[in-house]
DNA sequence: CTTTTTCCCTGGACGC
DNA sequence: TGCGTCCAGGGAAAAA
């Protein structure tokens, strides 16, 4: 489940393999990955093209090209970028797309529940896109103040306004949890109603838990990996995620289990206030 | 407008 | 061994 840490890692990755490089043949064999929905046709379209960038927003990576068009990633639950350097065949039935590069490695991408999405955006129109499905990065210039603004008049539970990505971009359901739990917020409080203190805490923990994770390559669980293999470490430090039943690492009472916005939850119903 | 629900997709875990 | 059921979950879209 690539949340920011993980693509931002994956970004990382990505850049180092591609960046300069030109895309000599494409081939796209999943029909639900692009945009246009014609794979054939955003394979063609990709041939030629130089990268000049890849950029992270949220969730997603910005593929920049040398024209000045862009390719928009998002890897959902599964999504995959690995780095052949030497071009070698594979029988990977999840493999979903290959681009063939001038440097001669291979980037295969690879989905097993194909969630993912590559839209191709003409010079220029990527940005508003973007500007209009996604706030502010919480590693950015984001002030307590400014989260506050933003989940205010919010009746909605505090975890599902953090998971809405208009509000903030680029939590998931791991580090979601894990930022209330470091908190202490119950999950279920009203977005809109938190004290400036309130406030303060969480917007602290998400800024180092999202740190943290980035320090430590995201967290692996089940299908993340790197471009080039490797994988993350942050699910050792995991306070809630994951745990229900085991005792807090704070106080000692067992982590309950619930579903708030519709997704499995994990808090401490001791030491997160509701 | 906000909030909730449904759906997409596959593989792994589990019960019988 | 095999079959059915449930769960994982980001975001689009529909429903409330």
């Amino acid at each position: 489940m690539p949340e920011l840490p993980e693509v931002e890692t994956v970004r990382r990755r990505l850049a180092a393999a591609v960046t300069g490089a030109r895309i000599e043949h494409a081939v796209i064999s999943d029909a639900r990955l692009t945009r246009p929905d014609d794979p054939t046709l955003v394979a063609a379209e990709l041939v030629g093209e130089r990268v000049v960038a890849v950029e992270r927003r949220g969730k997603y990576l910005i593929v920049r090209f040398e024209t000045g068009r862009a390719l928009l990633v998002h890897l959902r639950m599964t999504g995959s970028f690995l780095h052949r350097p030497a071009a070698e065949p594979s029988d990977d039935r999840h493999k979903r797309a290959v681009l063939a590069l001038d440097t001669g490695a291979d980037i295969v991408y690879r989905d097993v529940r194909r969630f993912g999405t590559w839209s191709l955006f003409e010079p220029g129109d990527v940005e508003a896109h973007l500007a209009q499905k996604l706030g502010p990065e919480p590693l950015g210039r984001l002030s307590s103040a400014a989260l506050q603004a933003r989940l205010a008049g919010r009746r909605a539970p505090l975890k599902a306004a953090l998971l809405d990505q208009r509000v903030l971009a680029g939590l998931g359901n791991i580090y979601v949890d894990e930022a209330l739990w470091r908190s202490q917020l119950h999950t279920r409080r009203p977005a809109g109603g938190l004290s400036d203190d309130e406030a303060r805490r969480v917007h602290r923990a998400i800024r180092s838990v999202l740190r943290r994770a980035v320090e430590r390559q995201g967290s692996t669980l089940r299908d993340y990996v790197t471009p080039d293999g490797e994988t993350g470490s942050m699910q050792d430090e995991f306070h809630a995620y994951g745990r229900a039943g085991e005792p807090c690492d704070r106080c000692g009472q067992p982590l309950q289990r619930a579903v708030v916005a519709g997704r499995g939850t994990t808090f401490c119903p001791a030491c997160q206030q509701p």
